[in-house]
RNA sequence: GGUCCCGUAGUUUAAUGGAUAAAACGAGCGUUUCCUAAACGCUUGAUCCCAGUUCGAUUCUGGGCGGGACUACCA
């Protein structure tokens, strides 16, 4: 609840300063008010909002609010007000209209063309707001048993992308990564490497190391699976199977060889890890994801065992009769959540507790974003509030970016069952779309092989970042891999198309000077893109008060969508006079220049040509 | 059983408590002697159900129904 009226306070705050026409308009509304109705109200309390198409205005008044305060009918104070409106501040508005307790409210037009005007002579698209916060952002966090899938992608480009979305509205950010490289998994891969891989490595057999181990993950879940039927056929039960699976009973022991420091072992478990992060890199390379810092579990995993002390020398752990320690948080409606095993090993809670400690230490944040799957929100719930009772003050500052699973149409992605969308697989196919569709369009053919390689990239990355970025990260998706990514309608390569088009222009135009006059009406479309470019710096802040890149991908589609409305009905170059061309050359300067940020704050880049 | 999340056109997504719920895909029709037709325009079609609060509810509250996640001495 904190956190949310925060958020709101946040965006309020932001659209204060961010729209000055907004702004300009509720002063004079609330100057009216003071003086000829005895309002004594906050002009933040005023609620306008953008006219609806359908109206005549640009900006309307809601008076429901009002009306109970004045004890008027909306009507009436909406005739009054407007035309005091009119009467007093000439400069701003040109008109209005009372419908149904709305007062509409038309702007001077040479009021948008002063403040677009500004905009571009800004020296920022994003003004900052506020106090610049050290952030760490901690995403990917993948196991070393198996290559990345489009969860992770998911994952990666929210992470990445609120990264950008912050540090653009003035934070300092850390980017992090845990790699879960200990534990029972990556030991099933290696059995089943020292026992099926002939001393085959990533190089000779040419496979990229990630999916090389993983290919032994499932060699040996195979394998296992085979031993356990056969089994069963013996008439043991499965539980009982599974539990005396030879291969199993391997892996446990070799975890156990790995704990006690088996030279032997901790070689292989290095070896096999350093083929899994050179085939992360690979994909992290070409997605454009990175890292400031990476913590690894192996080097984590006994952090918190002090926390677990604390806990009990301030009584806010107990120790059970066994020997292991708890926390009672039946009171804030949880469960009792264990801290430490009877054996004194630490779970998961535990490592993160201690990981949360060291990431404060080293970097001093105001604000720890975890990004990390639905599925832990429970998990992330108790870890925070673990950390607010051990009195930590860095507690309030941890926040879960909780996005929904991507499933298939026929449910969860399984590993074991092979359904799972791997990344670098999705990404390919994805490239092969870009060069098809361009191939058969035929626009580029002057460009080498370089360029085009480029392109496709650009375009095959763009569509799948869009995909998976603009919808609310807390919506479970759904991906459909018969009907793939599109690169029509609300898509990355929609956006990147529409800039493309612009760039044409720009270049042949020339130089241009970024001085334009209005002293001819301006064109509905006109208006509507220097309207919508006026929002961007609001948008990119709600993005960020919310953690929704989602918020960025629609306003630049939205702002897309509206110049490709301007550009199917005026010219730029047949302009009808020089200073409706000026105007125009303008506006798509701008959009150029904005679409570019904001597919940047994404992670998508937008080609000059395609 | 308990806790949490979700339910909007055939599908995928929008909508600080505001007006006649907005787009895209799909389907159908149309637009290129003129800046890139990966575009533009038109047609088609939706808030799971029942109450409540409100001048006003997709949005807030309660209750149903449906889907999902979590509730491990796994990580």
């Amino acid at each position: 609840m904190n956190e949310q009226t925060n958020a709101k306070s946040l965006r309020k705050f932001a659209l204060m300063h961010l729209n000055p026409i907004t702004q300009e308009v509720k002063q004079a509304i609330s100057t009216v008010l003071a003086s000829e109705f005895a309002w004594n109200g906050e002009s933040d309390s005023l609620v306008i909002n953008q006219t609806k198409p359908e109206f005549e205005g640009d900006l309307t008044l809601v008076l429901f609010g009002l009306a109970k305060s004045l004890g008027k009918s909306p009507d009436q104070i909406g005739q009054s007000l407007g035309a005091a409106l009119i009467g007093r501040f000439t400069g701003l508005f040109s008109g209005f209209q009372v419908v149904k307790g709305f007062l509409n409210l038309s702007i001077q037009d040479s009021k948008w063309a002063e403040g677009f005007n500004l905009q571009c002579k800004a020296l920022n698209t994003v003004p900052c707001v506020g106090q610049s916060e050290r952030i760490m952002v901690e995403y990917s966090s993948p196991n070393t048993n198996k290559p990345l899938h489009l969860g992770h992608l998911r994952n990666i480009f929210l992470g990445w992308s609120i990264a950008a979305i912050l540090k653009k509205t003035g934070n300092q950010l850390v980017k992090s990564c845990v790699v879960n490289d200990r534990g029972i998994h990556i030991c099933k891969s290696m059995i089943a490497w020292q026992r099926f891989g002939n001393g085959d490595t990533p190089t000779s057999t040419g496979m990229k190391g990630d999916h090389f181990v993983g290919h032994y993950y499932v060699r040996f879940n195979d394998a296992y699976k085979k031993e356990v039927d056969e089994l069963i056929s013996t008439g043991l039960t499965k539980e009982k199977a599974e539990q005396k699976a030879p291969i199993m009973k391997a892996t446990q022991q070799m975890l156990l060889d790995w704990e006690k420091g088996d030279p032997e072992i901790l070689s292989l478990w290095r070896t096999m890890n350093e083929w899994v992060y050179d085939g992360f890199d690979q994909t992290y390379n070409r997605i454009g994801a990175d890292f400031q810092k990476t913590y690894y579990e192996s080097e984590t995993y006994l952090l918190g065992k002090k926390f677990v002390e604390e806990g009990l020398a301030s009584g806010v752990f107990f120790r059970k009769p066994d020997g292991s320690v708890w926390i009672d948080l039946t009171e804030d409606g949880l469960d009792e959540k264990l801290v430490l095993r009877k054996d004194g090993t630490s779970v998961y809670i535990t490592q993160d507790l201690g990981l949360a400690q060291q990431k404060f230490d080293e970097f001093n944040y105001d604000q720890s974003i975890y990004v990390i799957a639905d599925e832990q929100n429970y998990h992330m719930k108790v870890l925070r509030l673990i950390l607010k009772k051990l009195g930590k003050s860095y507690a309030d500052g941890i926040h879960h970016l909780s996005y929904g699973m991507v499933e298939l149409p026929s449910g969860r992605m399984k590993s074991r069952e092979g359904t799972v969308v791997d990344a670098d697989d999705i990404t390919e196919e994805m490239v092969t779309v870009a060069r098809t569709k361009t191939e058969e369009l035929g626009k580029v053919k002057d460009f080498s092989a370089d360029e085009l390689k480029e392109l496709y990239e650009t375009l095959a990355l763009g569509a799948l970042k869009f995909y998976l970025l603009r919808v609310d990260p807390k919506k479970k998706m759904v991906f459909n891999p018969e009907e793939s990514i599109d690169f029509q309608g609300f898509t990355g390569p929609f956006i990147q198309y529409t800039h493309a088009r612009i760039r044409s222009i720009l270049r042949k135009v020339g130089a241009t000077s970024d001085e334009f006059s209005i002293n001819e009406p301006v064109h509905p479309k006109e208006k509507e893109i220097m309207v919508l470019l006026g929002q961007y710096a609001e948008q990119v802040h709600q993005a960020a008060s919310e953690h929704n890149p989602a918020v960025v991908a629609n306003y630049a589609y939205h702002l897309a969508k509206t110049f490709n409305g301007f550009y199917a009905e005026l010219s730029v170059m047949q302009a009808e006079s020089e200073e409706k061309k000026a105007l125009r050359v303008q506006l798509c300067n701008r959009t150029a220049i904005i679409l570019k940020d904001a597919m940047a704050l994404l992670g998508i880049r937008v080609p000059e040509r395609m």
